[in-house]
DNA sequence: GTCTATAACTAGATAGAC
DNA sequence: GTCTATCTAGTTATAGAC
């Protein structure tokens, strides 16, 4: 016999799920209120705190239900990668950056998509620490992996520039338009995913692959040898 | 003779901005109530309806105040890149990234670069405008000069590199601290400005340095040859 | 120009009937 | 599980005395 109880409730979840995560990606977590949610989501305003218990515990439900399979298609594509012989950077940074691009490709993905972005400098440090907790064990493979393919850099300056990739593609992902402020978008269209991943793989492996210069820091301490 | 009225009201002006900004970059315009502002400024919460009208003046009154100083000293770095002969590409990106980020070395400035960058990213449709147009002059005169530094990159390409410059700019200032993801305060500090100066510009020179392939869409037209 | 007091409204959360 | 009604607290903005 079904539980046609349990399965509205499950629908109510959805549904709030889903209105919640269009209208933080649209006005923000502040500029959301539950009663905007609830309307949009065709529910009564005490099912919010029935279901999730507050407001800042469905904003967390709404980023833990979509960021747990795009990082398991990241960890998917490392693998593939590692299978192939661990050489290729293009191939690396596609499997660490294709996935949040092409979720913002598809029409649902692209507003949890904008949604992360922002959420990088959004002052909530809960959230913050929240998010941080389900990148830590993807971001220490991919460190790995690149430590492995770029193992002439020294650690910091490999971090440094694994700190600007990441940079990068938080805020590409945050849709924030400066675009507009370059170019119309007859001649670059922001929202090409193709053209967007190719140009970025292309653009990062270079800055990557830079040469280091012999001083590393302000001051030069000790002279390599080789 | 002094009108001693005027001036009190010049520095509870500047009061109220100093507060709001140092507020709205700890807790984003929404978590900061002018109540708040009002006590940290030490002043009449009516004050900021007379000195600015309403909450999103006061807002736009913020940024203004410091981003036009911030841009004057990049176009004065641009015309002495321009007197230097037109020829160096680091230099050229130091002319554009350098104020924005040794701003954020001072103590005082790090406030508003952190509330500049995140300004990118929030949803208030009427702020990005009012920003826009405040960056689209000296936009303008940077897409020129980075043209001329990179004559051989077609156009579209160029636009694309030079949106990863502008976006990665965009997350460093927002002080968005993804760097504790990948390292360690210890190896790589991320408000050291002078080691991320350097690190900056050695990644987004290689970038927009990086060779351009014959086929620029999906599907290649043309073999290689070399 | 600055203050107190308050209007007018919106927020998140909950008690209790169904 | 879902609803209505309501509580408490916080918001921007303003009217009017000083």
């Amino acid at each position: 016999m079904f539980d046609y109880a349990q399965d509205m409730g499950k629908e109510t979840r959805e549904a709030i799920l889903d209105a919640a995560e269009a209208l933080f990606a649209e006005h923000g977590f502040r500029g959301t209120s539950l009663r905007a949610i609830t309307q949009a989501a065709g529910v009564n305003l005490a099912a919010v705190n029935y279901h999730f218990g507050s407001k800042q515990a469905l904003v967390e439900a709404v980023f833990a239900r979509r960021i747990e399979p795009m990082n398991r298609e990241r960890l998917a594509r490392l693998q593939r990668w590692e299978a192939a012989g661990c050489g290729d950077l293009e191939g690396l940074i596609d499997a660490f950056a294709g996935p949040p691009l092409e979720l913002a490709g598809e029409p649902r993905g692209a507003r949890f998509v904008r949604l992360l972005g922002r959420s990088y400098t959004e002052p909530d440090e809960r959230l913050q620490a929240a998010i941080r907790g389900m990148y830590e064990p993807v971001i220490e493979r991919f460190k790995q992996a690149f430590a492995r393919v770029l193992p002439h850099l020294p650690a910091p300056e490999l971090y440094w520039r694994l700190h600007f990739l990441v940079g990068l593609l938080a805020y590409l992902m945050s849709g924030a338009d400066l675009m507009r402020l370059i170019a119309s978008c007859r001649l670059c269209d922001p929202l090409d995913v193709e053209a967007l991943k190719s140009r970025l793989q292309r653009f990062v492996a270079a800055g990557l692959r830079a040469p280091v210069p012999r001083e590393q820091g302000a001051v030069p301490a000790v002279r390599r040898g080789g």
